[in-house]
DNA sequence: TATGAATGAGGTTTCATTCAT
DNA sequence: GATGAATGAAACCTCATTCAT
């Protein structure tokens, strides 16, 4: 089998058994077993279980990446933010396990582990934070703290996924998409509460 | 030294070690030696690892409910949700690695572990998706899922605090309250930007 | 409490326990939990688990050795032996978790403990040795070895013992008594089957 | 190294020590140092020391199971008797361990460790108690309990055979024949002493 | 390149024993 | 003398990684 083949089906496995199972609880047995690869195999390719599990984890930002397109300012904004998050959604439900992957580590699987999960965040924050500001400055975008903001929304990303994930409860993306738009549009709290603050 | 209090010592240890290093990378050496007590010791207070961390969670548990009034009808309830928000942050931000350990750890404990976990999230989740219901019926709070919504709200709160506590910066309560209240009060998008939807 | 009874009180709460459990199983902790002192004063009574473990052997020794009485040559030996495995058998029968702790123990202790087990047998088997060469000298004994004789006849007495305890039945001492008594007045084989030997 | 020859390595070489040390006393550093094997290497090929325990039982069983034939109702039973208890001890005396292993161990392994044993004997009594019955049925054997029997033929084998191992003596498999069947065939004590009964 | 047997450091947990109160 | 909290050596077992074939 070509090197390249051999690589992205064990890349495969390791990202399903992952997936299933968590970083830690997935061992290097599983992944070949997953993958009917030897074990000296999965070493030809990885020096590491952390170094696979940084692999899938690029991967996925690639995929995540291609779902989110960048701004163009001759159009309408706030279509664009909901096309993003739409395929965004689209994108992070297109595959069952990934939520789990994705959301449910965050720390625990070594200094460098942590890391590469850290700068996938990282990546994924300067873009909402980018668009923020770019936001702001056209004036479609209240006022505030885009570092702060750009965390909230990942949060109000990341936390219905996870959970679905949690519960094997199918994503509706279109309905989340629905909840996070009007969420942006207009808050949570009516003008009628407001008489009051 | 009393039982009480070297059972204290250690689950502070725990909760401290922790939330340094995650559950999974924590090892009873690490706890031990944090608590300055022998191996035995450890266990002669808790039967093992997981049932110090789930220890550990419960008392968490008791100072985030403790920081979350229930709703009084009778008052403004926009005033009793920042309030309460901004009690819970202070909450969260009192300790430095609550948060790590909190919104850090998904799965991949346990059986066992994992539950306790999602147990801790569905019981906050199932106080902010009761505080909406409420909201809804005295016309406060938009219509929409409330189960959905409750995740959105989590995550907003969750995200801002484990970002902070990943890059070791200090949470600043005030202005996330601002920011999540404004949030909640009109959204992110400008009334500007609503013509063109 | 009189130091005599006390190191009473845990002798018998550990012969209990031994029965019960084997020597392996049963802790200290499960010693001082039965004789309700502290695990302090089993130490203040006993030098190690194993030195109570001798002790209560010992004790059993002694009432075993007071079940077996000298021959004396001016009456029947038969009706000796016969009496004496009678009141042997009851006195191995009298406390259910006795056979467990005597037969069900043989080696595996540590190297002392084995020795006080081998030095129990050793003596019992020294008696039984001398009466079979009394019982030769007097010709009601037939001619053969002694040593093996007398372990033959020790197999006798305990797996039957043991294998009663291993099934929680009681020991009918008397079908017992009689079965080894035709055993040894007779054998097994009938004069029947002798002819064709 | 073959897989095969691995395994049996190691079960030879934990045969050996657990023989030598019974089961508790032998720990799994002791078994990889006999086999000369790594301690993962003992894992690989079987599941926990009880396994290997168990394992080590299974083929004594076969030993010995393959050294008693079944009864031939054409022959003369005495001889075939005779024979099965030759061959029997003959395996019992063919490995130096073996006795100790066998008789040394009776409880306190745990649950399922215990049970095995138990099972052991369990098979090897119905063995017997099938003999008899059939050896009461031909006439041969004189009337009694067969249960009861079975149990003190058992321990007429193996109490010699266990105290010769204690002492480190060579069990004489000859003289222990011979010794049995006269037990077997006239009883222990002499015509002269029946007088008196 | 592919294999999988072998490795051994390190994990959690137990428990006989000690000793300050 | 009595207590029971504290100790730490040692047990069983896992699993990421190596390397001879």
């Amino acid at each position: 089998m070509a090197p390249d083949e051999r690589r992205t089906q064990i890349l495969l496995a390791s990202r399903s058994v992952f997936g299933q199972r968590g970083y830690q609880s997935t061992s290097v047995a599983h992944i070949v077993a997953a993958a009917g690869v030897a074990r000296g195999t999965f070493y030809n390719y990885f020096p590491s279980k952390r170094a696979v599990f940084k692999a899938v984890l690029d991967e996925i930002m690639k995929e995540v990446e291609g779902a989110v397109h960048g701004m163009n300012p001759t159009r309408d904004i706030t279509s664009q933010v909901r096309e993003n998050l739409e395929r965004l959604i689209l994108a992070l439900s297109a595959q069952d396990d990934l939520p789990r992957l994705l959301f449910g580590e965050a720390i625990g699987i070594d200094a460098e582990g942590d890391e590469a999960l850290r700068g996938f965040y990282a990546t994924a924050l300067k873009r909402i934070e980018h668009a923020l500001r770019l936001g702001q400055r056209f004036g479609v975008v209240h006022e505030g703290d885009p570092v702060l903001w750009s965390r909230c929304l990942l949060g109000m990303l990341k936390e219905p996924a996870f959970q679905a994930s949690l519960h094997n409860e199918a994503l509706d993306a279109h309905a989340l998409v629905d909840a996070l738009f009007a969420f942006l549009a207009r808050g949570l709290l009516t003008d009628g509460s407001k008489k009051d603050v």
